[in-house]
DNA sequence: GGAATATATGGCACGAACTGCCACATGGCA
DNA sequence: TGCCATGTGGCAGTTCGTGCCATATATTCC
């Protein structure tokens, strides 16, 4: 079980640069905003030209997101260990909690990205971006489902339930997200508990919907 | 009932140029790809300055989402037309129907639309600006409902259902825009359907997941 | 009708985000 | 040591978008 120590030099040098640039941005961010913070500014606090900003970032949205991203994969990851049986909204619930307690079994590493998450939420220019993001996101959930589904080829209906579920899961999330940057509150566990009666609400509100 | 005639000659005029800019737009859209056309090109086709154009649309993104704008604009009216007491997820399930219907009486109106829908689709640099109207009508359309409510107050619980209604229909709509426009038909009738299904399925999807 | 006023337009300079190209430096490997 | 792959910097250039000021066109008041 060594970890892969074949991590060459430029490798590492490179892993090295790149975080660089992200915690420089995101300091800069969090001094001034996303908009006034200026590329030129971001390389040359992480010691690079601004051409190999570029190298690194394809913008500079997706160093602004680079956590969201980290975030994402997380989740992704945590959908893939729910079992294959278990049905869309049940496991993508399961999923985001337990992506949210892996990154804070202290509460503090939630934190660490909950602190990106507001300025994020205030930068206007950057929701574009991130429903980018969540739309990305998306596919990939809903992908896990008809691949884990038991027919083989994705029947149209199927690929529609499957996106379905997804999206209305990532609606909610994002629901609470905004609630909760609205709000004045900072602490990590009102963003679960938001993100719980999201979620619950989901149920309730379909239900009498479909009653009505 | 006179038609308010007391339109202005100015304000016929930026009316026209408005259009023209619209139209000259679309056009060069359609004929080239959004972002190999540039603001240049199309001030150019409207016979404007380059700094007019940008007097009648803050950016290049405006433009070419002004026809989902009004297709916002229309969904939002027909939802203010629904009775107060419908459950969210019905009216608004009812609002675009409304909006669809009365944009294609003959099925033509409803066809100039999903013309530009195609484009918009493709085109992944306007993703980012379709997503922050969607965003902006969601939290339009849940102020709907909290302002038709009983409660004087706008209590949190209730902020966060109607924004969750609201979200989650959006969500079906978009999964619904997106599967049209990845199928190869460029049928009204089968976005309508396809919509149609979407919103119902959502009802299902979430039962199937409540009982789980 | 004509003067005073408001508003729309155009042109210019400028800042910031990117990109392509080429020269150079640095790490990996025989 | 020397060769090759790859990372880096600099520079010119394109495009979007904004502030400023002069000018042209509409509106209003006399």
């Amino acid at each position: 079980m060594s970890e892969q120590q074949a991590e060459s030099l430029r490798e590492r040098k490179k892993r090295r640069t790149r975080q660089s640039i992200i915690d420089v941005a995101h300091a800069l961010f969090h001094d001034n905003d996303y908009d006034t913070t200026t590329v030129e500014a971001i390389a040359a606090g992480a010691e690079v030209s601004v051409r190999t900003f570029f190298r690194y970032f394809a913008n500079k949205e997706e160093v602004a997101l680079a956590p969201l991203d980290e975030m994402g994969e997380l989740t992704l990851a945590a959908l893939r260990r729910r079992p294959a049986d278990e049905p869309p909204l049940t496991a993508l619930r399961a999923a985001v909690l337990d992506a949210w307690t892996i990154m804070s079994p202290d509460g503090e590493s939630l934190r660490h990205y909950t602190d990106h998450l507001l300025p994020i939420g205030k930068a206007s220019a950057l929701a574009g971006a991130v429903q980018n993001r969540v739309v990305a996101l998306g596919d990939r959930f809903a992908l896990e489902f008809v691949e884990g589904d038991d027919a083989g080829g994705p029947q149209p209906r199927t690929d529609l339930h499957a996106s379905l579920a997804a999206f209305a899961f990532l609606a909610a999330v994002q629901v609470a997200v905004r609630a909760w940057c609205a709000s004045d509150s900072n602490d990590p566990a009102d963003l679960v508990a938001t993100a719980l009666t999201c979620l619950d609400s989901l149920v309730v509100e379909r239900n009498s919907a479909h009653r009505a």
